[in-house]
DNA sequence: ACCACAAACGAACTCTGTTCGTTAATCGTG
DNA sequence: CACGATTAACGAACAGAGTTCGTTTGTGGT
């Protein structure tokens, strides 16, 4: 438990607060948004609740609410906090199939940076109208510039767009989540276990991240060879 | 509110039960997780909190606990009872890049037939020791059975089942959830989204279904090709 | 100068999962 | 057959979550 006394940084006016409208700006929603994000970052979901959220900013938790209209638009927010991030210049100079490589890497990336927040996005999808729209617009105009028909633009951004997600999920979990340890009626699985262990000790990769690199790989290949063979107009 | 006469369907002794245990069993495990992953079914998530399991069999939300050991047991316990519906047999007679094109489809069916669980199997992801390890096995055997260098093969079958995984949440969400609406700022996204639903109006196929299914022959193509570079051993 | 509004507090409310003590029926054992 | 241990139910509580509402006070527009 935390006294009412002791605040964290962010509670710069030590003495409490009584009722009524503060003197300067004490809250925004900038910076509650901001706030969560660290606080997720620093202590995972759990840690970041509306009354963890308000006694970081030295707030009562009914404050944040003349901010935010609920938890739900907080995390929505957030996650726009994180996609923003999301590096789309590669389609400006190189081929799409490269541009499309680099731009899922920056993808998983950006959540990859804030692990606990992947579930929690996975979980609630993004609100309409938000900023996202922009990041399809980008990479939709790429790839029907690039020769894809219009009509197929949408299907593959969103089937990438699903890997790079449950790469995501998958890599905010444990690596040896799937450890067999001492289980002997999987002889296949247990052997495979064992053996992608020993290849990605040499390089010290993460099995997420080989099961990222390996998917997308294949992914874009199988995508350049249907381009090859699409009618030409 | 529902007052404690009320009872459905499994409440057949209707009169209440007082303290102590009862003569004939009331409560099992599997009655437990079958009845949680029906209300989920009918009710969504929120519908099936452990006092809703409990007021459904006409007990008490504590007597629950004499069975499972708590809500994340209880949800780990229903994801298995989907997923050993998965069905394997395709690896025993198809060739390798059929067969896992087959178990992609019947993973994510099984797994579509119950949608609100979608999410909540993304969050808290499978506990070790669990039958999921035989899945995996049979698919293994079979990749390296066909030709396969065993240190791959847990790879590829991890970067299929994060793309399975993101398909499923994406089919999850609503059909229209990314409609751009009357914006006006994202002219490729919107031509892109109004193309796709022109040519999915002919067949009436979904949109997450159609982005599934070009993901996964992509992916396939893609992995067929590499296998084809492999060197013979 | 006044009055509406904004933005804080603080106390409550409704949920949730969970724990614990009590009680009664059954099972194993002398 | 009797008796103690175990099982499995009830019922009342608890902590913590998000949220709502009334109150209070400072600010900005007419």
């Amino acid at each position: 438990m935390r006294k009412n006394g002791e605040k964290t940084q962010d509670a710069r006016g030590a003495q409490r607060r009584g009722a009524g409208r503060p003197r300067g700006r004490v809250l925004s929603r900038q910076l509650i948004l901001e706030t969560g994000l660290r606080l997720i970052d620093e202590r995972g979901e759990a840690g970041a609740g509306m009354r963890a959220i308000a006694q970081e900013l030295g707030v009562r938790p009914s404050s944040l609410y003349n901010h935010v209209s609920g938890r739900d638009e907080l995390i929505a927010g957030i996650r726009e906090l994180i996609s923003d991030r999301i590096d789309t210049s590669a389609f400006d100079a190189e081929p799409w199939h490269q541009a499309l490589h680099d731009w899922a890497h920056a993808y998983r990336a950006a959540f990859a940076a804030h692990p606990p927040t992947i579930t929690m996005f996975a979980v609630a999808p993004l609100e309409p109208g938000s900023r996202t729209a922009l990041m399809y617009d980008r990479v939709c105009e790429a790839l029907h510039g690039a020769g894809w028909p219009r009509e197929r633009v949408l299907t593959i951004v969103v089937a990438l767009e699903s890997f790079i997600l449950g790469s995501a999920l998958d890599s905010s979990a444990a690596d040896d989540m799937l450890d067999p340890g001492s289980r002997i009626d999987t002889p296949a699985f247990t052997a495979a276990y064992h053996e992608r262990a020993r290849l990605l000790a040499g390089t010290g990769e993460r099995p997420a991240d080989a099961a990222f690199q390996a998917g997308l790989a294949a992914m874009i290949a199988g995508l350049r060879a249907e381009f090859a063979a699409l009618p030409r107009g």
